[in-house]
DNA sequence: ACTGAAATCGCGTCAAC
DNA sequence: GTTGACGCGATTTCAGT
């Protein structure tokens, strides 16, 4: 499929049918399309046009590979909280631009509470992380405030969302 | 393919060849076999075995469909903060199997830093997540300290684990 | 209009070199 | 590591409701 960013937001309605195909999909992104029919109880063709009404739809954004980090040797993962100092404050889409360049900054919220920003990070170990948020991230002019939570345990991996009732 | 949680833990060595094969994968889940091989510069049937391989040795989890969450209805995510207190130190393990059942908690950590654990919760609107923390997780013996930051803007989608150089 | 059945075509998959 | 063959599954078309 394709996994260009949809060009218009997802909308119209999810039914309870769209729901079960989200949750097996979700969970088997790439199951084939009769073991989906199979599992919503659909016939194949309906089945195959409801999955592609939702990819166009925007509701399915994409397929990806979940890949074991520490495999691909990022032994350290930590969430990063960052302000932006008021006289920066005009400059701020800047520094967003630029978080978005870091391979090594998986996602970035602006969040309400003490700081502005949240950030997820990875890197290969301590040394890399303590040198990506000094060289790197505090580098960035208006940034200040760079507190980090490293990541010690995975009590709940990253899990689908649910899909139970609208 | 199967997607039950790995017996063993992703172990060897992950090449360059591999590096390319996982990136793909990771933008593109649904890649055919020959649409892979193709952007990887391999035959077929080596390819087809690569990834085999990386699904056997663990390094890819598994495959999952990215949904969109404000299609699904959930218009409010929050990173929420908890604590445990000193005299319930000896139950973490019940408290860590409870986060788990929750549908509405995404992710969870233990983090090094002011908090003990950092979870990420999807909620349909202020109203519900409200709910959920006051009578669902502050319910749970021995939290203490909930402070939730809510995601205002996305300002970098979840990205792929960087796979340049090992 | 929408559903499901059938037919085709291409790909995944395996075996042999 | 590559080439070729076999069989299944994806995708489309068509007829029936």
């Amino acid at each position: 499929m394709d996994q260009s960013p949809p060009a218009t937001p997802a909308q119209g309605t999810v039914d309870t049918l769209d729901r079960r195909l989200l949750a097996h999909l979700q969970r088997a992104g790439r199951a084939s399309n009769v073991e989906l029919s199979a599992a919503v109880h659909l016939s194949a063709p309906q089945c195959f046009r409801r999955v592609k009404a939702l990819e166009e739809r925007g509701v399915i954004r994409g397929y990806a590979a979940q890949v074991d980090r520490e495999a691909l040797g990022y032994s350290v993962m930590a969430f990063v909280s960052v302000d932006i100092t008021a006289e920066q404050f005009a400059r701020v889409r800047e520094f967003e631009h630029t978080i978005r360049q870091f391979p090594e900054i998986l996602e970035c919220h602006t969040v309400s509470g003490d700081s502005d920003y949240l950030l997820k990070v990875v890197a290969r170990d301590l040394k890399a992380l303590s040198q990506f948020l000094t060289d790197r991230l505090m580098q960035i002019s208006g940034v200040a405030n760079v507190r980090s939570m490293i990541c010690l345990e995975e009590i709940k991996p990253p899990a689908p969302l649910p899909t139970e009732a609208g």
